[in-house]
DNA sequence: CTTACCATGTAAGGCGTTACATGATTCA
DNA sequence: TGAATCATGTAACGCCTTACATGGTAAG
């Protein structure tokens, strides 16, 4: 019970909510989790078999409903199982950006280079940003009393605040870089 | 020359300052790199051998020196591919925060796990912050025109921002939920 | 009729961690 | 003399990605 596979948990709490294919639970990573949390189809067919065989899930009555799609259902085990893990303090936040390193580096390569890195990055994040925005404005229309909705809203509000001081840190990165050019 | 290992190029960019044992690499990564990158023995020691093979690194001289310790250097070749990785743009930027995902999934648990997972986050970036301002406050203290440690600095005020704006968030979303377990 | 998306899966290979195994040195 | 730290390395194993392989469906 000490070493949960993430993506075992990940999966099971995507079905907690409702039942789901794999292509479907793919869709949502990309959709709601995607800048927190990733995953690839060749991990999350694998995993749903294990799932399956570890009695955490089933495959739904396919009666009636579209033969090439295989919806997969929460069991109670696998509910259980959901909220182990969830009771489990957190073992790893981890931050890994490639941007930092080759900007930690740069003194090997010319200060363009280095101005264009953080440019790069601060061109993606401003791309997601506003997707961000628009995940919490629509939690925040619900205006319902869902926990479920607060927690979404919550964790998409962590993704602002951080993409937020992103930017901001773009913004005097680069004037840093261009000071240095100027003045060195 | 488009999959560049990373951890190649971080030995690398450590080796292009100075000569370094790979014990050494280890507590630089752990010093400097820890809140964007990291790396365990077990990867560093085969990760050497195969960049001595790649003629990216050679061992140095250890006339005099201690026996027991294996200094690298790097070679023409090896600061050429640090250079060349440094050019292209970076690949991945990832984030992957296990509290996130508990807290995405809290519907399943209780609310004061939740707020137990914030406050164990809140408690870890709390521990992290100061070191982050140290070095900052170190290499500002410098005053010199070492472009190198403007990008140590730069680094740093990075993760100062970030974890600022995380440990602001964690407040407000503990707010939020003590507010909803009032009013829920 | 063909492009895009829906949908499932496998195989090879890369990268990394943990645990193990060993031994020297330093300091209290 | 015992603990902590320095120092190097291997083996087993886990998890993941990419690329491949296949076919259905919907819309223009």
């Amino acid at each position: 019970m000490a070493n949960e596979k993430k993506l075992d948990c990940v999966i099971l709490g995507l079905l907690s909510h409702e039942d789901l294919t794999g292509y479907e639970i793919k869709k949502r990573m990309d959709a709601a989790l995607r800048f927190f949390w990733s995953a690839s189809f060749g991990s999350i067919y694998p995993t749903l078999k294990e799932l399956v065989e570890a009695g955490l899930t089933v495959k739904s009555d396919t009666a009636g409903s579209d033969r090439n799609k295989i919806t997969y259902t929460i069991t109670d085990k696998g509910r259980q199982h959901l909220k182990n893990w969830l009771e489990l303090p957190a073992e790893k936040d981890e931050l890994r950006y490639e941007t930092l390193l080759k900007l930690f580096f740069a003194g090997e390569t010319g200060i363009d280079t280095t101005i264009r890195h953080i440019e790069n990055f601060h061109a993606r994040i401003s791309c997601e940003l506003p997707l961000l925005k628009g995940m919490a404005a629509n939690l925040e229309s619900l205006r319902d009393n869902d926990k479920t909705h607060l927690h979404y809203l919550l964790t998409a509000r962590f993704g602002i605040k951080a993409y937020e001081a992103y930017l901001e840190w773009c913004e005097e990165a680069k004037a840093a870089l261009i000071d240095e050019r100027g003045g060195g």
